[in-house]
DNA sequence: TTGTATGCGTTATCAT
DNA sequence: ATGATAACGCATACAA
C-alpha cells in the first residue's frame, strides 16, 4: 500500500535501454492485462484456478510483451529450480556421451534441465560439488566416484542423488547399474567354454570402480574354473593404451596369450588394431579379444567386436525416474535398480556354440 | 526492525526436519558470526571490503554451518546466473561430445556452468529457447541452426549469443567457425591433382548448414576444375548412411567413382567399410574415401582416415573467450573468428606429393 | 475467482 | 568497515 510497485516502464535513468533493457515481470503483464500479479503468476501455474476470460487476457498480455517468468524468481520460493546436475567424467569415452544423452532426454521428458558437471578425472569430484550446492539443483546423476564424505555430504542437504553406473561402497544410496560381476563372468565362462586357457586383462584406470569390478569377476572366475591367473596390465580407457596394454602383456608373459578381456571397448579396438595390424596377430584365430560397453564402433565392420551391451536407454529412464520419484516424494528410501548385460558374440572371440554351455556353469577346459 | 528476522533455528512446525530442513541462510551464518547480514554476503564476495578479524569469524560460521550462497537469490539481483546455455544437436555424433566436453572446459575457467540443451533434431531449437529465456543464463553457445527469428529474439531480450561452427545466414551474429568451403576445396584439390576424375559426395542432413557448405564448395571447386559434377547422394551422419551412400552412388553411376567424399568421418568410416567388407573394393587402390572432422576413429589404424581436422580446441576457446567479452561489456558489436581446417593425408585417398601442389591453383587432370 | 500482502535469500545503496 | 533497508521477480496464504 505504500509504494504503488509503479512498474517503471520508462527507465529510471535518462538513456533509453542503452545499458540493460529493464526486464518484462509480471507486474507489467498485470498492468497491461488490468489484473493483479498474483494473477498473473497463476495463469503460468499448471493448475490453477482463473478465468476463461481473464487467462486470455493475461496470456495475451503476455504474449505482446514477451513476458517469460524468471526462473530464477521461482525457484526461490518454490525451492525447485527443475535443474538436475548430471556429474560425468569423460565425455570423450564415447560411452558416456551415449549416457549423457540419453539420461539428458529422459530428464526433459519429466520438466527437468540438465546443468553439466563435466569432470576431466573422476577425482576432480569435489570442487564440482561445491558448485553444485550453490545452483540449488532439484537433484544429481552421478556417473563418478563418490566418497563416503561426498555422499553423507548429499543426505545432509537434502539434495537427491542417484549413482549411474558406479556402486556406491556398500552406502544406502540410490543407484543404477548394469551387473558388471555378472557380465564378466559371462564373458569368461564363454571364451573358457571355447577352450581359451590363458587370459589377460587390460584394466581401465584404477579410479574407475566399474573397471575393478570387471577385473576382479574376470579373476574370480578364472579362479573357479581352475584355470591359470591372468595378467593384468593397467590401461587408461583409450585407444592408444589397448595398444600398449597388449604390448605389455605379451612382453611379461613371453608369449600371445588366448584371450584379451579389455576393460572398455576401445581399449579393445586399440589392442584389436595393434594385434592386427602392427603385430600381425591372427585375431580371432590365435587370438580373441572382448571389450565392455558395445559403442557404437564397436558394431562398425572393421570390428565387429565381442563385448557386452548396457541397457543404456533403460538405465537413463531409470536412473531420471528414481531420481524424479526422490524428488516429488521426499521419499527417503535407498533403491538400487540392477540391470545386466547382454552378451555380443561379435566376431573378434573364438566361442563355443551358446546353446551347449548354461551361463555359470564350471566347466573343464 | 518490525520483524527482527527471528532466523528459525527450530523448524515452524513440529516434526524435527521430517520434511525438508530448513536452508541455511546468510541471517544463520550472521547470528553465528556476531555480525549483520550484510557482512556476510561481503564476505562471499571478491572485491568486498572486509576487516581481517570479520572475515575470519564469519568464514568460520560458515564453516560450521556448512553455508553455500544461493546461487538463484543472487542471481535475482546481480542479474547473472553464471550459466551458459549450449544448444547442441546430436551428442551421438561424435564431434558433437568433444566440442561440448571443450565448451563445457573453457566456460568453467571463466566461472560459468553449463546448461545443457540437447535437441534430438536441429529443427527443434524453437522449445529449447522459450526454456533458455526461463533460465536466465548468462549467454547462449548455439551448434545448432538458427533462423533470422531466433537470432532476432536474442538480440530482443539481450542476450549474448555466439554461433558454433554455424554461419549465421549473413546475419550480424557472433560465431566461431571452420572454413568449411575452403577445407572442401583443399580436400577436392587434392584429390584432383592425384588424378581422380569421377566424384561423389555423400551429404549429410538436410538441416546441416555445415554439410550444405562443404558440399557446395566441393562442387564449385570441381567445376572449376573442369571435372564431370559429382553424383550427389544424401546421408544422414551415422554410420549406415556410409554405407547406403555408397551404394546409391554406384547404383546411379553405374560404376564406382574415383572419389567419395562424405559429409562426415563416421559416414566415411561406414562407406569405407562398405566398400572394402562388402564390396570388395580396394581402398584406396580402386576407390578413395575422405571425410571431415578428425574425430578419433578417423584416426585408427584400421582406418586412418583421409579428412579436415577442426581446431576444436582453438575454437571452443575462442567461442568462451567471445561470449564472456560480450557478457563482461555489453558490446554489441559482432565478430566471427573463422579458423581453418587442417588436412589429414591419412590413406584412404591416392594422394600426389603436396609438396608439389599449390592448394588452390587450377590443375589440368 | 480475484486481489492484498508477505516472504524466498541474496546483493546494492546508503548512512554511519 | 559495518549495519539497516530496499530491491530482485515470483508464488502463496489469506481475505474478500
Amino acid at each position: 500500500m505504500k509504494k504503488a510497485k509503479p512498474s517503471p516502464s520508462s527507465p529510471p535513468c535518462g538513456h533509453p535501454a542503452a545499458h540493460e533493457a529493464r526486464r518484462v515481470t509480471s507486474y507489467d503483464v498485470a498492468l497491461a492485462a488490468g489484473v493483479s500479479q498474483s494473477a498473473v503468476s497463476r495463469c503460468f501455474k499448471p493448475g490453477a484456478s482463473v478465468s476463461k476470460e481473464t487467462y486470455a487476457r493475461v496470456m495475451a498480455a503476455a504474449a505482446q510483451l514477451d513476458y517469460i517468468p524468471n526462473a530464477a524468481a521461482r525457484s526461490l520460493i518454490t525451492r525447485r529450480s527443475n535443474m538436475v546436475a548430471v556429474v560425468i567424467s569423460n565425455l570423450t569415452n564415447l560411452y558416456y556421451p551415449e549416457a549423457l544423452s540419453e539420461l539428458s532426454q529422459q530428464l526433459v521428458r519429466h520438466g527437468k534441465r540438465v546443468l553439466l558437471f563435466n569432470l576431466a578425472r573422476e577425482a576432480d569430484v569435489g570442487p564440482a560439488l561445491s558448485d553444485i550446492w550453490q545452483y540449488q539443483v532439484d537433484g544429481v546423476i552421478a556417473s563418478a566416484g563418490l566418497s563416503d564424505e561426498h555422499i553423507a555430504e548429499f543426505e545432509r542437504r537434502h539434495v537427491p542423488l542417484v549413482m549411474f553406473n558406479r556402486a556406491a561402497p556398500d552406502q544406502r544410496v540410490n543407484s543404477v547399474l548394469c551387473d558388471q560381476r555378472d557380465a564378466s563372468r559371462m564373458l569368461v565362462s564363454r571364451l573358457a567354454a571355447a577352450g581359451h586357457r590363458q587370459f589377460a586383462i587390460i584394466d581401465g584406470p584404477a579410479d574407475s570402480s566399474v573397471s575393478a569390478e570387471r577385473r576382479r569377476a574376470a579373476c574370480e572366475r578364472l579362479a573357479e574354473l581352475g584355470l591359470p591367473p591372468p595378467v593384468v596390465v593397467p590401461g587408461r580407457y583409450d585407444y592408444s593404451s589397448g595398444a600398449d596394454g597388449l604390448r605389455a602383456v605379451i612382453a611379461e608373459l613371453g608369449r600371445v596369450p588366448d584371450a584379451v578381456i579389455c576393460g572398455n571397448d576401445v581399449m579393445a579396438i586399440g589392442c584389436l588394431d595393434c594385434a592386427r595390424h602392427e603385430l600381425g596377430i591372427d585375431v580371432p584365430g590365435r587370438l580373441s579379444v572382448a571389450g565392455f560397453d558395445a559403442v557404437e564402433p564397436s558394431n562398425w565392420l572393421s570390428y565387429n567386436l565381442t563385448t557386452l551391451r548396457q541397457p543404456m536407454q533403460k538405465m537413463a529412464a531409470a536412473a531420471a525416474d528414481l531420481l524424479v520419484n526422490l524428488i516429488d516424494s521426499h521419499d527417503t528410501a535407498a533403491e538400487r535398480r540392477v540391470f545386466s548385460a547382454q552378451f555380443i558374440a561379435g566376431a573378434t572371440a573364438r566361442l563355443g556354440a551358446p546353446s551347449l554351455l548354461p551361463k555359470a556353469q564350471p566347466l573343464a577346459a
